[in-house]
DNA sequence: GGCCGTCCTTGATCCTGATCAAGAACACCG
DNA sequence: CGGTGTTCTTGATCAGGATCAAGGACGGCC
């Protein structure tokens, strides 16, 4: 993790320019920022926060891949949120987690303790429009994940997804004609996310697959051949679903 | 909740405090409100805002139910969100709906013109972390929905919607021991919150009362017996769920 | 009152996705 | 290399909810 060239518009050596925090700010506001940093590192795997948890920071997701779950008490679990590097973790204002969060590849987060970092926002306006506006597109995302969940077919569903994935993973730019995408999930974790069960999601990845809409190198890279053949699959208009 | 004391923190003809705007505004920036908001009255079925309209307000609601959907080409709609009063309309620095708004009832909300509203977010910090906590709120009740939806059945999924009405038809209040509740929605708008068919949730509302978890006064009024009875139906642990 | 439209209920049947089960592919490791 | 554990695939069967269909309840209106 180097230290970026001068006066960056980033926290000093994080290797991701912080969407939440940093966009707009100034030198002694980095300094604050800097201040009350630090960074944590997660195997894959392991639960970083348990829903409920009390919370002393907030955090940004530096690198790798991270989930947001529910779980009732009979094991039944349902996937809310996927996080990816730049994402935002953790609420200012409040005291507890409502959600897990589980490392699912190597993940690091630089964290920032929360009194701090509540304080400042108060001086720092543009922190709290900055989080309204993440705090809005998440809103976006979740909702139409429910139009997903409640009325989408289990084809549907992992088209939606498999398209998710691939726009994010480009993180805006457009996608090459055929585009490779990294499933950063197990069939499970697919599953949990889908409001299907792990034999389902088997099932229609080898259906998409033998339609010739995908193809496996290995278990867990998709190659998409043809990016809209992909999109017309999903039951969303032309104009693409969400990007959670 | 009624004006404390002096000055009375709400907006000054509204027959409710406006959650979003006025917890902490001083009598200058009530005054600011006060000029740049108007009313508007909508009847039952009619459509407030179609996704994708430019928006140039934001809004609260003043009386009666509205709900937010999202619908596929095919004509499948799926409700995203509950609008009961004092909720909150639109988005400061979005040019347009991303859902479509639709009166329940007879519906009216206060309006504030955008750009007026964006500018005294500027000058008033305290209005961007108030409208940063509603949209957290609005998170997390969307994230709960989406266990609802991706992992719940569809006897569970009616006893939820039952009691996160009954909960917030009285609005943080404990509940009386046999509590009757206004449903304000038909069995349709029900489906489609649920991601059911009508059908469905006709057969579910049934059975529900034939097992004496709730009895019908009318097709539209239903008695709780025993509240936390029906919470045991909901699949929630104990401390209950969700708050749409 | 009688008619009509909307909303709701109930029944019969079908189908999608869940469940149960077995084994294949693969990585890791001694 | 073979053994072991995890992840994935595929098959057989089941069941919950969708779909198709008919009729009932209710309110508004002439």
């Amino acid at each position: 993790m180097s230290a970026a060239g001068k006066a960056p518009l980033q926290c000093a050596d994080c290797p991701i320019r912080h969407r939440a925090v940093c966009a707009r700010c100034e030198q002694d506001e980095l300094q604050m920022l800097e201040d009350m940093k630090y960074y944590r590192s997660y195997d894959p795997g392991q639960t970083m926060v348990w829903a409920g948890d009390q919370m002393d920071f907030v955090a940004s997701l530096v690198s790798g891949v991270a989930t947001l779950t529910q779980t009732m008490e009979d094991g039944r679990t349902q996937m809310v949120g996927l996080l990816l590097p730049s994402d935002f973790i953790g609420r200012p204002g409040r005291a507890t987690a409502p959600f897990t969060v589980t490392a699912v590849s190597e993940v690091t987060v630089c964290c920032f303790r929360k009194r701090p970092f509540e304080r400042m926002m108060v001086t720092t306006p543009h922190i709290a429009q900055r989080l309204l506006e993440m705090a809005l597109d998440e809103l976006d995302a979740a909702r139409e994940w429910m139009l997903l969940l409640g009325r989408k077919t289990a084809r549907e569903k992992i088209a939606s997804l498999i398209a998710i994935i691939a726009r994010r993973s480009h993180d805006g730019t457009s996608l090459p004609s055929r585009h490779q995408v990294d499933l950063p999930l197990t069939r499970e974790a697919m599953a949990d996310y889908l409001g299907l069960t792990l034999e389902t999601v088997s099932r229609q990845v080898s259906a998409l697959k033998r339609d010739g809409l995908i193809e496996l190198e290995g278990k867990r890279r998709i190659v998409i051949p043809d990016f809209e053949r992909l999109l017309g699959e999903t039951g969303d208009d032309s104009d693409g679903g969400p990007l959670i």
